[in-house]
DNA sequence: GATATTATCTAGCGTTGCTAGATAAATAAT
DNA sequence: ATTATTTATCTAGCAACGCTAGATAATATC
């Protein structure tokens, strides 16, 4: 059986450099350079394998998003640990949550902009995307009784700064202080 | 004169007619949907006509959008105006963003979404974009002094429900609880 | 060694945004 | 009134896209 593992193995090994491939060129060039024709140079096999692997070019963006979830929620998880006190804990995932975004401007885009059959707040959620959900609703459970609306705002609050720094229509400077303003206001949640 | 004049005048008409095309199909069949070839089968004149209008089809999304602003931000001063009192008013003018995101989506998307060159915050920033900016910030005012500030908050966090909902990523149930904990939070700013 | 199966490629379809070069129509100059 | 010039428009096509059918090569099975 070692040689079907191996081959296996080569298959899965093959899938992560396509998205490994596209998540690079994504982020040097921008989505719209991430083509079948452009991967398919990239690892070296002709294009009909890409199609071995996914069903379309969406799906590949849909795999990129995915790894980015995990990274995200990582992120988000680390800034809870290393703060402190609730209210820290809350200002310190907020930035964190705002300096991915920047960071990782197209893995963001891949997860939140680009058009997806992921979803949230359903059975069929992927774990990556409940995970990142759960990393704010920890930060957020301390201030409020219902957990679940209070995390959607203060989500909907964050992705809003993101999207909208993101496109030049608000003030990158004021950054800081629209973070203080939004834990000020979850910090006060009856 | 006249024979030039009505000369630019059909040539402004038929300028509308690309942008309304546009803007039915976008709204029927999704922006994907809305291709050069398409659009000019829709006015009745060949591809390169739409070139003499515009310089790509960006700026045909871009000319879409900015009738948006027109239609939206005229949606926000209307809300603020039938309602009476200040929370009244902020309320109703929240409701009034997330309705008009929610009906008119391929709207929103052109305005929010899809790449585009306008900007906002800038001294080259069009007035259709500024005088959406100003109807929100007309209802944030009464509640806090740096009005700038609170006005891109309350905008992010409004921008966040719309997107968040539309890609199915929070509970569109859950819409009035996040709007009354939104309007609550800055109603209560310093 | 013949047969079936799997992996991969070449070649191409239909569509996209956009444009060069040709043609027809309207205007200006003689 | 005829010619020249500019303006308006069209036909045809380029390069690139996502995706796939059908052919070929490599591997496994009998």
């Amino acid at each position: 059986m070692s040689i079907a593992e191996r081959k296996g193995r080569d298959r899965a090994e093959r899938e992560q450099r396509i998205v490994a491939a596209a998540r690079v060129i994504a982020a040097r060039e921008g989505w719209d350079a991430v083509t079948i024709r452009r991967l398919a140079d990239e690892i070296e096999y002709s294009q009909p394998v890409l199609y071995s692997h996914f069903a379309n070019r969406a799906a590949i963006v849909a795999a990129v998003a995915i790894e980015g979830f995990r990274e995200f929620s990582a992120a988000l998880t680390d800034a809870a640990a290393c703060a402190g006190e609730q209210t820290i804990a809350l200002e310190a995932v907020a930035s964190a949550y705002l300096t991915f975004a920047r960071s990782h401007a197209a893995l963001y885009e891949a997860m939140f902009v680009l058009p997806t059959d992921l979803r949230f707040a359903k059975s069929d959620t992927q774990p990556e995307l409940r995970a990142a959900f759960a990393a704010l609703a920890a930060v957020v459970a301390p201030f409020c009784a219902d957990v679940e609306l209070v995390t959607e705002t203060f989500w909907a609050a964050l992705h809003g700064f993101a999207e909208l720094e993101r496109s030049g229509r608000i003030r990158p400077g004021a950054r800081d202080a629209r973070v203080a303003l939004l834990v000020g206001a979850i910090s006060q949640t009856a």
